[in-house]
DNA sequence: AAGGTTAATGTTTTT
DNA sequence: CATTAACCTT
């Protein structure tokens, strides 16, 4: 097992007692580390499957460490690690620890939709100020582990203080629904653990081993939830890199990260800096351009013994417009097709996904199959949304956010007015919306119409109810649908229908209506088409952190679209966070990397001027070809 | 309450 | 330009 890792790898793995920090640089086997060392400590009988807590941020992550682990351990069983994204692993405490929070335990997750909702209800017409800003802003302080009683006064000067009053009505509100959002199961977790010394020593003693996946993501609620944990044992080892922090902007701090030998009193440090990925000249320009920065650690990435060599050099090409910048695109993509390449390990990766547009454009002219990941998620569709509300009600009749979207979905002549008599009545009698429809039709205050229709919902819902014990869910879900004629009311398209009909199939995957719950609330699946391979990828920088390419294109690096000028006018850390996207983008490439600018783009139907990039003139000149078309220059100096 | 019209607004999005 | 939310008319 051991065998296989070099030295530095080796040291990581065998490294098993105190705080440790393993700086894994791109390209340079971090999860083949990670879940070495995990296996490490199991076979050599440190610790047992259920004493390891392994947190990573992504489903997909955890999911490929746990078949990676199946791998590397016998006899014991990887299935009883404790294994997840921070979310799951809370959700996974909190569902056992609910009560003790004031909850119960099958409180509902909610997510930004309903939030959203939910911060718009509480608005009351408001329009001041958009929900989305508000609810970032709770996000924030979440993030940073601020109950609403916590936040300070002064917190931001050109903050309405209204904010935190719509904080605390907004948790209010979650609690009377008995539900939590994404924020909430970090910090009620967090709050458990700092209130409840004997839950808090239990899981501190339960953990012998934490490993954490991808450091530098985690905010200070994390951060916190973390250092509580492994007080028993004091064994923690954080995977991370300190240049590929790219999430500030969601609350992510990079400082935890750096600071992590103070936090973590006798932590060692451990340097990955052999890249099993890209070339010479890739990792030239990638370690060039992040020396840019102030707030690192510091790390260079090697090329590793017998892997690639020089390879060719980065090409930067300068063109007129946006248009000509996807033609070369396509043009040198249709080519290397042509020559034989697989379209599978090419990728266009690109500042913001409004760029993806003239690619698909440049790609479908020259028959080349893509495929865009991103956007919108299954369950984040409409029509899905829509059905995952007709179960949610079901299961949680407090569940107003589910009410709200569903009591006029399909039209059933309930509209607006409607709905805030509802809220109104709901409100003063202190009472879920579901309980007051149900009072106002049996006390004669609807209209006549109003009344058949009401009466109606409640009825249905009574009736699907009662057979939630003793139909089977799948059936059940289907004779909802049926009654409610989803599919004929809302007109729904050939591929919205097929969506559907997705949900229905993918129930029987769980054993019940709340198993699908669990999984729609956290795992947002994505579903991977296998008809998909040999498909160039489209996606946005942030998207592709995390996988490589063969082949990279980078376009549109110009001043203020990237960096963008939008988060350098936001933070004074801006900039490095932009520059150190540019460099997740340089390190996706394991042979080319080719970068690209225009003179002129189009943003919004208007043509501007651009500038090109300042990070091309931070790349190395000895190792990158400039291909600059008639009239285009870099007016910047290059480095050496 | 529904549907049609106009005005505003355009990054990145692991859970 | 193109999407979407708010607005206004029936």
């Amino acid at each position: 097992m051991l065998s296989e890792l070099n030295q530095e790898q080796k040291e990581a793995v065998t490294t098993t007692e105190g705080p440790l920090l393993v700086l894994a640089g791109a390209g340079t086997g971090k999860t083949k580390v990670l879940t070495t060392r995990l296996a490490y400590i199991i076979n050599e009988g440190k610790a047992r499957p259920f004493e390891c807590l392994a947190v990573t941020f992504t489903n997909k992550a955890a999911r490929e460490m746990r078949e990676r682990l199946e791998n590397l351990i016998s006899g014991e069983n990887a299935a009883d690690v404790w294994m997840g994204t921070f979310h799951g692993i809370c959700l996974r405490i909190l569902r056992v620890n609910a009560e003790k929070l004031g909850y119960a335990k099958n409180f509902v997750v909610y997510g930004e939709d309903d939030s959203e909702k939910l911060i718009k209800e509480i608005l009351n017409g408001d329009d001041r100020y958009q929900p989305k800003t508000i609810m970032n802003i709770i996000s924030r302080w979440k993030d940073q582990a601020l109950t609403w009683d916590k936040v300070p006064d002064n917190y931001n000067s050109d903050l309405p203080t209204e904010a935190r009053k719509i904080y605390e009505t907004y948790q209010k509100r979650l609690r009377e629904m008995n539900a939590m959002d994404f924020g909430d199961l970090i910090l009620n977790t967090l709050t458990l653990l700092q209130t409840d010394t004997a839950t808090a020593t239990k899981y501190q003693n339960k953990f012998r081993y934490i490993m954490v996946d991808e450091y530098q993501d985690t905010n200070i609620a994390q951060y916190l939830w973390l250092k509580l944990l492994s007080m028993g044992h004091n064994n923690i080892a954080c995977v991370g890199d300190d240049d590929q922090s790219i999430y500030a902007w969601r609350g992510a701090e990079i400082a935890n990260i750096l600071r992590f030998e103070q936090d973590f009193a006798g932590a060692k440090i451990i340097r990955l800096e052999s890249n099993y990925r890209s070339t010479q000249h890739i990792l030239a320009c990638a370690s060039r351009l992040i020396a840019h920065n102030s707030q690192r650690l510091g790390k260079d990435l090697k090329v590793a013994p017998n892997i690639n060599g020089n390879g060719e050099k980065v090409v930067i090409r300068g063109v007129f417009n946006d248009r000509a910048e996807a033609d070369f695109v396509a043009n040198t993509i249709r080519n290397a097709l042509n020559n034989g390449m697989n379209g599978g390990k090419i990728a266009v990766l690109v500042r913001a996904s409004f760029m993806t547009r003239l690619f698909e454009e440049a790609f479908l002219i020259r028959a080349i199959k893509y495929r865009i990941t991103g956007g919108l998620r299954f369950y984040e569709r409409k029509e899905v949304m829509d059905i995952i509300a007709y179960i949610r009600l079901l299961l949680n009749r407090n569940d107003d956010m589910a009410f709200s979207r569903i009591i006029n979905t399909p039209r059933r002549g309930f509209g607006n007015t409607a709905l805030n008599n509802i809220r109104q009545y709901a409100y003063d009698k202190g009472c879920s919306f579901f309980e007051a429809l149900t009072e106002m039709t049996s006390n004669d205050i609807l209209k006549k119409a109003a009344k058949k229709t009401a009466e109606d919902f409640v009825n249905m819902f009574a009736e699907w109810r009662q057979r939630l014990d003793t139909d089977d869910h799948c059936e059940l879900l289907k004779k909802m649908l049926t009654d409610i004629d989803y599919v004929a009311k809302m007109k729904l398209d050939r591929e919205r229908e097929e969506n559907f009909s997705e949900v229905v199939k993918s129930l029987s995957d769980f054993r019940t209506m709340e198993n699908l719950m669990e999984h729609v609330s956290l795992d947002f699946g994505a579903e991977e088409a296998d008809t998909m391979t040999g498909c160039v990828s489209i996606m946005t920088l942030h998207a592709a952190k995390g996988l490589e390419f063969d082949c990279v294109f980078l376009p549109g690096w110009e001043d203020g679209l990237f960096p963008s000028s939008k988060t350098m006018d936001e933070s004074p850390d801006g900039l490095e966070e932009e520059r150190r996207l540019a460099y997740v983008g340089i390190t996706r490439g394991r042979r080319n990397v080719i970068i690209s600018f225009a003179a002129n783009r189009k943003v919004y139907d208007q043509w501007m001027r651009s500038q090109p990039s300042r990070f091309l003139s931070e790349l190395p000149k000895n190792n990158i070809k400039l291909w600059l078309d008639r009239g285009i220059v870099l007016t910047e100096r290059l480095y050496e």
